[in-house]
DNA sequence: GGTCCGTTGGGCGC
DNA sequence: GCGCCCAACGGACC
């Protein structure tokens, strides 16, 4: 309760609390949960400010969290690696970073004691995932119970999402409900702060890392040092870890503020490219990202919002042309994440909890999806028997990454388009995969692709063919990640089982065999999807008008069509190729 | 209640 | 590469 107290604080520090009459002896320490940063750190700078004597930036392992819930090897490396290069920055200005393990509502109050903590800094977790909600609302009163002066900071977003009102309109008071209603109030608002540099050596009064310190409560370094409460046995994750063939002893995508920076400065240094930038048109088969790939970095606070929205700024400035506008532009995407974060703390104000589901969100048409779970697995496997949704998904699994076009695609074919299965299954399946898995954006995307939330245009369906066919011709983004259909010629590469028997024989593949057979047969399956749409959204309609009793649903008027066997290989009498 | 619009559809003809 | 139709969604705005 305290906590929502605190949020009705309009500014970007949300939460101040001065508990101490005096600042002598101050004991300060900062707490990294997202935020992996030195830069835009405005609670870390705020902490420092205070001219502690003694500085501890803590970092907790807790397997409960969003981040570490569900996590793979290749999610859990990039921590690490987040990890190692904080506190490589923080030793090089004198300090360094502490590695707890544990429940922080546990382990923290015990440190704060040790450590005689007088000072307790942290940014704040705003779209309202509740497990954090809950974790910091016990945090703060803990610290207040133990006289601990505590200061949290807005800086996950580039504006506090309590300020995003609209000022006037039919919305008045109220949250835009539209993304081009949020670039409305988004362009109303007060200019953006500057950033908060990154804290200096002076900073740090105490270089307090003394020796008998330094090896206490290091950064892990492999993923079989996080704790792993996950219903996965440790040994299967020591398997794949030290499997020689394993990705994850070999990521593409490596963690880290470090690199962030880097790697933004990299893609914002051709300014043309930056003025044209549209999201729609860059390219999901490309072999490495037509896209920035920041992504990972932003969901991990490895970068500010508010870094990137700057750079980009700056990099338009070095050009004259006239630039690509939002939504579709760079600065689009960052309004993307933004309005994400604002509907997903909306939803949970309404509801606690209930962003990533059906039940109780707001936002979300609760459409009566399937349960198959033969299909949920062969779905997340990449062994659909759609070369191109296949490729999408192995992508996923072996690099942490799909584009966003091919999320789509596959966001697609799994709920609306094909599989008819619940968009709470793909959304779990994506945290647990994604490099850049983001509470907020993840359900807002899913919602999205599935018709349940924000889109609605059901007849407007990705095709697992054509959809690919015009930009990669060759299918080599197929080839480089379904390897076994790498041989086949360019005619059947996204449509294999039409392949005469000597043609896969020749290619090294046998559809049914060696590859699946499509799992269903898109053209009629999504035809049929379309028309279950207009069912599921007519019982919407009914339950939204007045005089609707729960449970006195009348049938829909459109008797819907008896579902056809759609399965190609039960219609060819060949039991499906599964694994 | 009519009209326009919505970051990223498919298929066809030109 | 463009424009048009397919069948036809909800939300904002007038």
């Amino acid at each position: 309760m305290l906590w929502k107290f605190l949020f009705v604080v309009h500014t970007v520090k949300s939460i101040s609390f001065n508990m101490m009459s005096t600042t002598k002896n101050v004991v300060g320490m900062h707490w990294f949960r997202k935020g992996l940063r030195l830069h835009d750190n405005p609670a870390l700078i705020a902490c420092l400010e205070q001219e502690p004597k003694k500085f501890y930036p803590v970092y907790v392992l807790d397997g409960n969290s969003y981040q570490l819930l569900r996590c793979t090897p290749l999610r859990a490396n990039f921590l690490i690696e987040c990890l190692q290069d904080l506190d490589q920055n923080l030793r090089n200005l004198g300090s360094r970073l502490y590695v707890l393990n544990g429940d922080p509502v546990d382990v923290l109050p015990k440190m704060w004691k040790e450590w005689d903590i007088s000072h307790l800094s942290f940014e704040e977790d705003e779209s309202g995932e509740p497990y954090a909600l809950q974790r910091d609302e016990t945090i703060v009163q803990k610290a207040q119970d133990a006289m601990i002066n505590v200061t949290g900071f807005c800086s996950e977003t580039m504006y506090p999402l309590k300020s995003y009102v609209a000022g006037k309109g039919k919305g008045a008071g109220k949250y835009p409900g539209t993304m081009s209603a949020f670039q409305r109030v988004f362009g109303n608002m007060k200019p953006m702060q500057r950033l908060k540099s990154a804290p200096e050596k002076d900073h740090f009064l105490d270089n307090q890392d003394s020796k008998e310190m330094s090896e206490l409560f290091l950064p892990p370094r492999k993923p079989t040092d996080l704790p792993w409460p996950r219903g996965i046995p440790k040994s299967e994750i020591e398997d794949v870890w030290n499997a020689e063939d394993c990705k994850g002893l070999n990521p593409i995508v490596h963690g880290g503020e470090t690199l962030a920076l880097l790697l933004l400065e990299k893609s914002l240094s051709d300014a043309k490219w930056v003025a044209n930038f549209e999201k729609p048109k860059t390219s999901c088969t490309t072999l490495t990202p037509s896209t920035t790939g920041l992504s990972p970095y932003l969901s991990w606070g490895c970068l500010s919002s508010r870094q990137v929205w700057f750079a980009v700024e700056e990099a338009l400035a070095r050009t004259s042309l006239n630039c690509t506008k939002p939504p579709v532009s760079l600065h689009g995407q960052l309004l993307w994440r933004e309005y994400n974060y604002l509907t997903a703390f909306d939803a949970n104000n309404h509801q606690p909890g209930s962003w990533n589901k059906i039940q109780g969100n707001k936002y979300c048409r609760d459409i009566p999806w399937d349960t198959d779970q033969e299909m949920l697995e062969s779905w997340k496997d990449g062994m659909t028997g759609y070369p191109w949704i296949d490729a999408c998904m192995r992508q996923l699994k072996a690099e942490g990454w799909i584009h966003h076009l091919g999320r789509h695609a596959v966001a697609c074919f799994l709920t609306r388009g094909d599989l008819w299965q619940s968009w709470e299954k793909g959304a779990s399946h994506f945290e647990s995969h994604l490099l850049d898995a983001d509470y907020a954006l993840n359900g807002f995307n899913w919602m999205w692709l599935s018709c349940s939330g924000f889109f609605y245009q059901y007849f407007r369906c990705y095709s697992p063919v054509a959809f690919q066919k015009k930009n990669d011709p060759n299918g080599n983004y197929i080839r480089k990640y379904v390897p076994e259909l790498k041989e086949l010629p360019k005619k059947y590469i996204y449509e294999p089982w039409d392949a005469p028997l000597d043609v896969q024989r020749k290619a090294g593949v046998v559809m049914g065999k060696s590859y699946p057979l499509p799992i269903v047969e898109h053209k009629t399956i999504s035809k049929e999807n379309m028309s279950r749409m207009a069912d599921a959204y007519a019982a919407h309609k009914r339950k939204e008008s007045p005089g609707y009793v729960e449970g006195n649903d009348i049938p829909s008027v459109k008797p819907k069509k008896k579902q056809k066997n759609t399965l190609i290989s039960q219609q060819i009498g060949i039991k499906r190729y599964l694994k």
